[in-house]
DNA sequence: ATACACCTTGGACCATGGTCTAAGGTCAAG
DNA sequence: CTTGACCTTAGACCATGGTCCAAGGTGTAT
């Protein structure tokens, strides 16, 4: 598919798109004419990266990620490896939003007792 | 205290406090020499502030929360709902992070079935 | 009084992630 | 054969979050 058209169905810019090209994070092949020409499976990858970003982690955390996935150049052993890592970072930040909730709600029972 | 203490505490430069400052985020009252005299409950709000960075929320986002807890030009009506969007939005994040785990295991699975 | 650690300001600089513009090629429909 | 939607590149520009530096004031200890 075209740039376009996974720009369409990842609402990311077609600028955002070339970008995450240029950082590593996506390929694409080049059609005759020097189109890029993009496999289906990106939209899973870029999706991947939008909700990694919300989550606080950067591209290029999240190429580790993605290129683990493509599995090209990592041996088995590196891949299982990173994502593992990955994964504890996942736990890791979950827990740290159970915690946050929890400040939070301390530092608002503190602001305002009698909402409470 | 002073900005050099609260930065020792908090581990976060003096740069970075003054920066904060700067954009509303803490407030300090000034000693007669001019030195910055912080609360030592300042130190709190700057962790709050690093944990909620961690997990995506923007500085301006944080400021929100902050001021919220300070609560002193927003009326109790605003403080609350202010920080229940917050609540909200940390509950949300949460379920973003168990599907990016989902997500993440499934490509694992498609990606090196025989590990699996 | 000199050293040393600390503080002040303003402005330059940086990386990240992204947007916008200019100048141009492709291609299908009318 | 021109219009219009699409694509290419390179480079400028932007906001965010932060760091670094220069030039100078403060305060304590020797």
């Amino acid at each position: 598919m075209r740039i376009g058209e996974l720009s369409r169905r990842t609402r990311v810019s077609t600028d955002t798109l070339r970008l995450y090209e240029k950082r590593g994070l996506i390929r694409s092949e080049r059609m005759a004419n020097g189109y890029r020409d993009f496999d289906s499976e990106t939209a899973r990858f870029v999706d991947l990266i939008r909700l990694g970003q919300r989550l606080g982690f950067t591209l290029g955390g999240m190429k580790e990620i993605v290129v683990a996935m493509g599995g090209q150049q990592l041996s088995t052993g590196e891949t299982t490896k990173i994502l593992q890592e990955k994964f504890d970072e996942v736990d890791e930040k979950i827990g740290e939003l159970v915690e946050l909730k929890k400040v939070l709600s301390e530092l608002m029972a503190q602001a305002c007792p009698l909402q409470n």
